[in-house]
DNA sequence: ACATGCAAGAATGTATACCTAATTGTTCGC
DNA sequence: GCGAACAATTAGGTATACATTCTTGCATGT
């Protein structure tokens, strides 16, 4: 999901880069991103790299101040709910207007078994890489592609805050069963059923996230 | 509200300024974006106008692809009614979490009369910006920041087709109306009301949007 | 000691210039 | 006459360089 085209711009593996350094924590929310370094880092100019930062800003993930440059976005607990609220509301709807029938199940079991697979605490990049394809392989199956579009923009913002709970051995077997519930559903081409397990899939996910909030530590 | 502060950086006018070419029809939908012509048009370089052109696209505004530039993004009948579907979903959770009797109804009926002298057809520039600050203004009393601003980008990815249907005087004087409704419902302080009405102001202005659909003509 | 103002440094904002990829039109071969 | 390769042109992508703004620390004065 991370690969860059091999015909790839500069922005763009400045984006997927930047993406990255985010969900690693190489980059913490509320700290300043300076042009020249993430520029020498990935042997750029400052150019693509402000085009950029320009839309990751535009996708909410940094914050601008004019004249001052660029900070990571850092969320307060009611800015988290508002996420997952929209995450809820306009997942619903992509949920609601599959055919569950057409979903390759198969792949979406071979993506849960890798998950199990990989250590969250080690991987904790290939881990998030790989539960995101989880999700919206599934989604991909929705004919709303705006909405699926602005799920994905949602699930970018928080990418940070879900990092640091998916590091948990815990976490990450209950994610594991959750799955392993979504796709039961879908075997069952039950709509409302996928929707209601995906509800407190969600739900739970946003509970140890709000446990977590202030543990990023800008400087 | 497209006041560009005096200490407003190039980027920043750009982005208002093709924002206002494409509200206005200067920019068609499907059209190509050419920097050059914007940037000589600004008297700026092309740096800015790249930079304002990234931030539209990841607003869903403009297309790209690499190596070929920006292009108006052009919306289905299908896309149209995603947005629609989105605006609806999130703006009643704005309106929900409002506490009317904060609402300073007076300023909302001092908007909503200064559309009734404009004409939508011969300022509908000034016409969509008074529109969109009516509901804004609404939408600020909330405390759900983060969807307010989905929803403004919401706003922004159909202003093109929200200026062709606004152009004529029968939906001038329906959008009226349903504004003196949405006031008294407020002063009613009854949120469901409020709802109700907005949903059905929302849903006739879609009708009329998509009755327009294919109105524009790319070269 | 504290606040104010100024100067040096650093980082941002943007114009210019160059390189490269895509496009268009032309020529050659069939 | 039609299609394919190729050259010329156009437009996008990015490095460099310079201007401008913000920041920071020091000095000065109250």
């Amino acid at each position: 999901m991370t690969k860059t085209a091999p015909t790839a711009t500069g922005v763009q593996r400045c984006l997927t880069e930047i993406r990255q350094m985010i969900v690693s924590g190489e980059l913490l929310p509320g700290q300043k991103v300076h042009q020249g370094e993430i520029a020498a880092l990935l042997n750029v100019s400052r150019i693509p790299v402000r085009e950029a930062l320009s839309t990751l800003q535009a996708e909410g993930v940094l914050t601008y101040k004019p004249n001052t440059g660029f900070t990571v976005a850092r969320f307060s607990g009611e800015d988290l709910s508002e996420i997952y609220l929209m995450r809820r509301l306009l997942e619903t709807e992509l949920l609601r207007s599959i055919d569950l029938g057409t979903v390759d199940v198969a792949e979406l079991e071979a993506l849960n078994e890798k998950l199990s697979t990989l250590s969250s605490a080690t991987d904790p990049d290939e881990y998030q890489e790989t539960n995101l394809a989880f999700h919206f392989r599934l989604f991909d199956h929705s004919a709303l592609k705006l909405v699926r579009q602005e799920v994905q923009r949602l699930w970018y913002m928080s990418s940070f805050y879900r990092s640091l709970y998916i590091q948990e051995a815990d976490s990450q077997l209950r994610v594991h069963s959750d799955h392993v519930q979504i796709i039961e559903a879908i075997r069952a081409n039950d709509v409302e059923k996928l929707i209601h397990i995906s509800d407190e899939h969600r739900h739970s996910t946003e509970s140890l996230v709000s446990q977590r909030i202030g543990w990023s530590r800008p400087r």
